[in-house]
Parts: C-alpha cells; sequence; structure tokens
DNA sequence: CTAAGTTAGGAAAATATTTTATAATCAGAT
DNA sequence: ATCTGATTATAAAATATTTTCCTAACTTAG
C-alpha cells in the first residue's frame, strides 16, 4: 500500500527507529490531516502558515500525499488579482475506515473515506446476540459479507471502529455489558480475525463523536451530547478532544443516585437517573399511566405488540398524543435535573441532546431547557447553548467510522 | 532582562513576527522547561530523546540556557560505566514568580523561582474586604510591599497569579462574588499597577493544580481535587490539565441540587450539596446539634467566641471530641454521594480530598470511601484511588505560584 | 596498574529547511 | 491588446539540523 511507503500513520512515540527526518514528517502529516478534515480545500500557503513551516516544506509535503494518492489537486482559488494558489483537497478513494455499531437488535455498517465522506453503507442488518462466542462469530460474519459485497481491496481499509451499548473498558478491549471474554478480549479476537487494527468504544461515545463533528456544532470545544435512547449516557468534550476516563466509562451520568425513589435500577442501585429519566422509564411511565386509566394511541400499540418501543413513541408525539406530550415533559424536567448538575461541574459551551429520543425535538428540549435553568447556577448555565440534533440515527455509525480515522491517522491520541 | 533575549516566554501563536527559527527554538525550550519541571536533573541526551532533536541540538539549546542563566550544570551523572554525563537543573535565582492568595480575612503571598521552589513567602497577612476599589488598593499595597521588602529585581518577576474565593471569569478576568467591577476588571487593573501578566483564577483550582503538582498524586492524570474548606469544590484534570469549561467555572459542584431539604443556599436555590456537605454546614449541624442539648468541647468555644471556625473543628478532633466526630462521619456521607457523582461522570483515577478541612485525615476519609461505593458504579469507582492531601494549608499558594509559572512558560497553554 | 569496554561530547560531513530571489500567472487598468 | 501590481510557485543560496565518526572520560576486570 503505498500510504505506508510514505510513512503515514504511525503512534505518537517514534518507537519504531524511524530516523529523525522521516517522523518528523510524519508529525507533520498529521497536522496536515487534521487541519484538512476541518477545512475541506487548503492551499500550500495555508499549509505553511498553520504549521509554522516554510513554503518550499510544505509544497513537498502535499506533492507527496498527492503521489501517495492521499489527497488531491481540486483547482485554483480565484479571489483577488495575481497568481492563483492551487487548492488541495482529501480523496475519499484510496484509504477507507470501516465502523460498526452493534445494536439491540440490527447491527449498522458504513465505510468512510479519508475525506470523511461514507461512501456505503448498509443500515439495519438484523442480528440477534445469543450466546457470546456466537454472537462474535456472526459479526464477524456480516462485517466480512459487507466487505465482500463493496468490492474495495481490503488493503486500502485502515481500521475498524465498533461501538457497542454498555460499559467497554478501552484499556483492555473487552465489553463488559453484553460478551465477558475474559480470556479473549473482543478487540483482540477482531483484530485477528480479520487483521485490521480495531478500536472498540462505547455507543455514547461514538455517537457523540458523530455529533460533535458532524452536528450541531459552531466553534464550542468544551461540549456535553447526551445520547438519549432506552439508556442514557453524555460523552464528554474537553477542549474539543473525547474524555475518557481511567478505563473509558466517562460519561455514566445514568447511574447518578439523585432521585428518592425505591426503583431498583439494572446497575443494582436505587435512584439512579435512569429510572426516572430515559427511554426505558419514559415507555414505563406512559404504561403505567395507561394502566390506571389515562387514554393514549399507544393503547392500540400495546395490546396488539404486547410492548412500546422508541419507534411508537415518536410515532405518537407525531400524531400528538397527549399522554404521551405529558410523560415527556415530566421525563425532560428529570433529565433536566441530570444535566443541570454537568453544567455546574463542566461549564460547557454546548449540550447536544442526541440519541434516538432526540428526534421528538422541541417538546423534549423546551421542558428541558427550563429545568436546566431551574436547577443549575445561572451565571453558568447562561454560558450554555442547548441544541437538539440534527444527525438523529445517523449519528451513530458517523462517530464509529470517524473515531477509527481519527485514531488511526493519529489526529485524536488516545491517552 | 537576559530571558528576553533568548525569547523564552511567547505565545503558542507566533504573532511577534519572530523567525521561524527563533519561534521553533522557542517551542523547543518550552518542551525544556515542561520535563525539567517534572524530572529535575537533565542530560542532554534526555532532551535529545525526549523531544526528538539530534544531541548538538539539544546540546546547542542547553548551553544557551545555561548562558541566559535559567538553566545550570549541577554535576555528573554516575551510575553505569562511561564518561558521565553533565546533569542540568532548572536555577531559582534569575526569573521568579509572585502568587497571592487572598482569603475571607488573610493574604498569603509567595514568589517562585524558576525551578518551583518557593523562594520567600510571607503568611496570614490580615486583610479585611470593605468597598470594592478600596480592597484592590489594600491588595496592591501588600504586593508591593512584599516586592519592597524581598530585594529582587522586579524585571525578574515574569508574572502574578492571584487566586480569590468565588466565582471568577477567567475569559475576562473579573471576579463575580466579591468585587464585581463591571467596567475595570480586575486583571487589568493589576496589570496596570504591578507591570506584569496577572493571572487570575478560582481559589479551588489554584489549590487543585498545587495538589496535582506538589501533593499525593503518582502518576495519575484524571484526577480530581476536592478543596473542603467553608465552601466546597473541586477541580478537574483531564489528561494531565486542568479543565477551565467556557467561562472557566468547571467544577462547581458545590451547587448541584441533590437533597430534598429546604435549606436555601448561598446561591439561592435548595437543595445544593453545600447545604449539607461543607464547612459551613458541618458547623452549622454541629451548632444545631449542641443547641438541642448534644455535649462537646465546642460548647466552650461557641459560648467564648460566639461563633465556631474550621480551626475549632480541627483542634476538637484531635481532642477526640464526639460529636464532632459523629458530625463530620454524617457530612463525609454526604459529601461522598457528591463524589460518586463525579466518579460515574469521569471516571477518574485519583480523588485528592484537599482544603482547610482535609487535615480532619481517616475520620473524614474512611465514611467518604463507605459512601462513595455505596453511591457510584462499582466497575467505575474501582479505578479510583481516594486519598487525602499531605500539603494541606501549603497547596493554594503553591498552586498560585505555579499556576502563573506554567502559564507565562507556555507549559500550559490556556485555552 | 593496565587494558578493554562503554558512554558522552564535539567536529565534520551530509542532509534538510528556510530564506531570498526569480519566474510564472493572473485581474484589472491603460 | 498590453502593461502593472499582486500573488503563487519554484530555483538557488544561505542557514540549520542531523548523521556519522572520532576522541575524551570514565568504569571495571584482570
Amino acid at each position: 500500500m503505498s500510504n505506508k511507503s510514505i510513512h503515514l500513520f504511525t503512534q505518537p512515540k517514534n518507537d519504531a527507529g524511524l530516523s529523525s527526518v522521516v517522523f518528523k514528517d510524519i508529525k507533520l502529516n498529521r497536522k496536515i490531516f487534521s487541519i484538512m478534515s476541518e477545512r475541506k480545500e487548503l492551499t500550500v500557503n495555508d499549509i505553511s502558515e498553520a504549521l509554522n513551516i516554510s513554503t518550499p516544506k510544505a509544497g513537498e509535503l502535499l506533492s507527496k500525499l498527492v503521489e501517495g494518492k492521499l489527497i488531491r489537486e481540486t483547482g485554483k482559488r480565484s479571489a483577488g488579482p495575481g497568481r492563483k494558489a492551487t487548492l488541495y483537497t482529501l480523496r475519499h478513494d484510496n484509504c477507507y475506515f470501516l465502523g460498526v455499531e452493534i445494536k439491540k437488535y440490527k447491527i449498522n455498517i458504513g465505510l468512510m473515506g479519508f475525506d470523511k465522506s461514507i461512501v456505503k453503507s448498509k443500515l439495519e442488518i438484523p442480528f440477534l446476540y445469543q450466546e457470546a462466542g456466537e454472537s462474535l462469530k456472526e459479526i464477524i460474519f456480516i462485517i466480512n459479507n459487507f466487505l465482500d459485497e463493496i468490492k474495495i481491496e481490503r488493503s486500502k481499509i485502515a481500521g475498524l471502529g465498533i461501538s457497542v451499548a454498555g460499559r467497554i473498558n478501552v484499556r483492555t478491549g473487552e465489553i463488559l455489558t453484553i460478551y465477558h471474554f475474559s480470556d479473549a478480549p473482543v478487540k483482540a479476537t477482531l483484530e485477528k480475525e480479520l487483521g485490521m487494527p480495531v478500536y472498540l468504544d462505547n455507543d455514547s461515545r461514538t455517537l457523540a463523536y458523530g455529533e460533535f463533528h458532524f452536528g450541531n456544532r459552531k466553534q464550542e470545544k468544551d461540549v456535553l451530547v447526551m445520547n438519549l435512547d432506552y439508556g442514557m449516557a453524555i460523552g464528554i468534550f474537553v477542549n474539543g478532544k473525547p474524555v475518557y476516563g481511567a478505563s473509558g466509562y466517562a460519561g455514566e451520568l445514568s447511574h447518578i443516585p439523585i432521585f428518592n425513589n425505591e426503583k431498583i435500577c439494572f446497575c443494582g442501585k436505587k435512584g439512579c437517573l435512569e429510572t426516572e429519566a430515559s427511554g426505558h422509564a419514559l415507555i414505563q411511565k406512559i404504561t403505567e399511566l395507561m394502566a390506571e386509566g389515562s387514554n393514549s394511541i399507544l393503547q392500540k400499540v400495546l395490546s396488539k405488540k404486547g410492548f412500546i418501543e422508541i419507534e411508537d413513541i415518536l410515532s405518537a408525539v407525531e400524531k400528538g398524543d397527549n399522554l404521551t406530550l405529558q410523560t415527556i415533559s415530566s421525563v425532560a424536567e428529570k433529565l433536566g435535573r441530570g444535566l443541570a448538575i454537568t453544567i455546574n461541574i463542566f461549564n460547557p459551551e454546548l449540550i447536544i441532546i442526541g440519541g434516538s429520543l432526540s428526534a421528538i425535538g422541541e417538546p423534549l428540549l423546551l421542558p428541558l431547557k427550563t429545568s436546566i435553568i431551574q436547577h443549575s447556577l445561572n451565571l453558568v448555565n447562561s454560558d450554555t447553548r442547548v441544541v437538539v440534533s440534527n444527525l438523529h440515527y445517523k449519528a451513530g455509525l458517523l462517530g464509529c467510522c470517524l473515531l477509527v480515522r481519527d485514531k488511526v491517522l493519529g489526529i485524536l491520541h488516545f491517552k
């Protein structure tokens, strides 16, 4: 692979015994990728200024990247008099990153080009996890199948990013909620079977990464992204970088004990935020209220399927179902209490409400904002813009792909 | 000042129109200072390896720093065969940083050398803040007085770090709790009067910075430091760097609403952590219990002075006062609930219990740990070591000085 | 005490990078 | 259409940096 010949990807430390000059160029390339990922078209001059290197050097680096087929010339810059500068952009057709999102009953899989565009994707592949080892085999089968279908040389795929709901130890590569292989961590197994670097991550963090880079953000660097689904968690960005914590469990907002209720949470404790403020809690409360006699369109759904899903909630909102809207409002109030805590602690510039339930929109956002103002310091919350996702279900897969990409390229130094 | 002639201090961006080579050397020097601040003695080889530069280049940089009187040769390295390498260390006598800690009824002031040692300090200077403008004049007078006393050329003092309790907008340099000058921010006024760069910061953040760099930490990078005093707040470190948030209010743990009580907090809301878990709350509770008839050594103090201070609490603990110890235990339980939340959110590797009340030691720490285990996810809290400060009252001033130092030297890029 | 082995430091050669100067390109004025 | 001023790209010169190699400084074993 031509990429390797010009040493694009490496770890931040020079372990491989590369010559100092080569290593410096690698670091410069990393910075070039990082800048090009933000501004899609750049000139030699832009690079020279941004990296504090001379124009000849910047020119040389860019020409090598053109040779390496990672970037391409894409025209000339117009404005003003004088000779026009050639513009360079990332290519999408010579280096790819694979993202796999494992959800409750389905898998989403996508391939991202070097330029951050999704080249191919296949959504909602049916999948049911049974016995642990079997499920992993199934996942590998699905991935291989996808790779065969898309007819792209495997050597051009630089890595796999995979997200799973629940707690994932990013240091060891173990998944601790669904599968727990103490002997063979999932990451290692996948790397062996697929022959590419694999990065495992929590679904809320990948979703947050997607929202942060493709979503409703302007220039904010200190950002919280809430993933509101059946469960609930936050992804934290400090100075533009995701926060992992010691083992990658940062963002577990759902199990903070702030209620005085007697509901026993999945985690074994009681009073967790999740017991009152999550998709599960919302559905449970609506079901309870209907049992007590409240009217709702969801009664039909319940008697037909025997259970209510998030999709049903969304369509009930669309139809203006009163009970649903009221319950959302009360759940949003509770959620706001949780977010208010994080606002006091982080003083974030932006909170993005994401996850499948974010599609509710205003009926969720407004009571949430009210609650935030009530429960956090005004001096602090006045710094915080709260918005709803504009990506919804797309954020997760985008995040999966981009996160591998940025890790492989060394843009995001992991720890 | 000789320092300036070799361009040691600058902003991360090359704004000053320096030649690219000079600017590169500045960046390298910054890294050298950063490394030398952690390991006190270093050789040319160490620098060359750490910065990925050749030995001649590393040698050249170090010689220039020796010439500039910022570092010195300090002997030879012994271990092993072969020629001994010369060791270099930071000097303490040619570049200083001033720290000022403004407390309720007193000011602490100290001067730190380039090598992070405290060269001079003057503690507990009486000070009472009256009208805003007057207090600022008083502070300037105290600083000037100190500078006159210590007989060190002002030109060698590279900056002032000043900490004040309460909310400080680090972007604008305004203090929002004690003084609120909307027209003339405190930072700007001080810079004008003293003729050196001034960095204002929250007392809990400077204390945390002191604890992080001089305290009970090993290699942990994701750390929380609690400042337990009359009030209470945390300093947050992610990947070794302090978290500020949008305006510098990050860490305001004390006003998260997690109790169902009816106590109105200073912040105007009710149920704040601070109302149950702070020095104020502790004193209040002890006073209440004594009023209800409980016996305690503190009754004498109360009837003598009319109020109880933290110092009194500490001596009551030393004497084994039962009521005090019991109340500490119940307050620690509440504090633990607050910290449990931060553990879930951050997955920190280390929590340092600092601030004046940290001198209580085990009677505070043990119930706190118990409560943390009860209220946070075990998977997460098992990553977290919880320790008590070994610096106590010293941490604040150390942090003030070190924070300016690191900001001026560009080791800590602020935003 | 000497010889062998190891590491640091520094000089010289080789390589890179920046600086400076020049050529190429272009929009708009003449 | 041609000139002018502005801007980019590249070539050549100047400067920096790294590599390589050698010597000095030192330890340890015999």
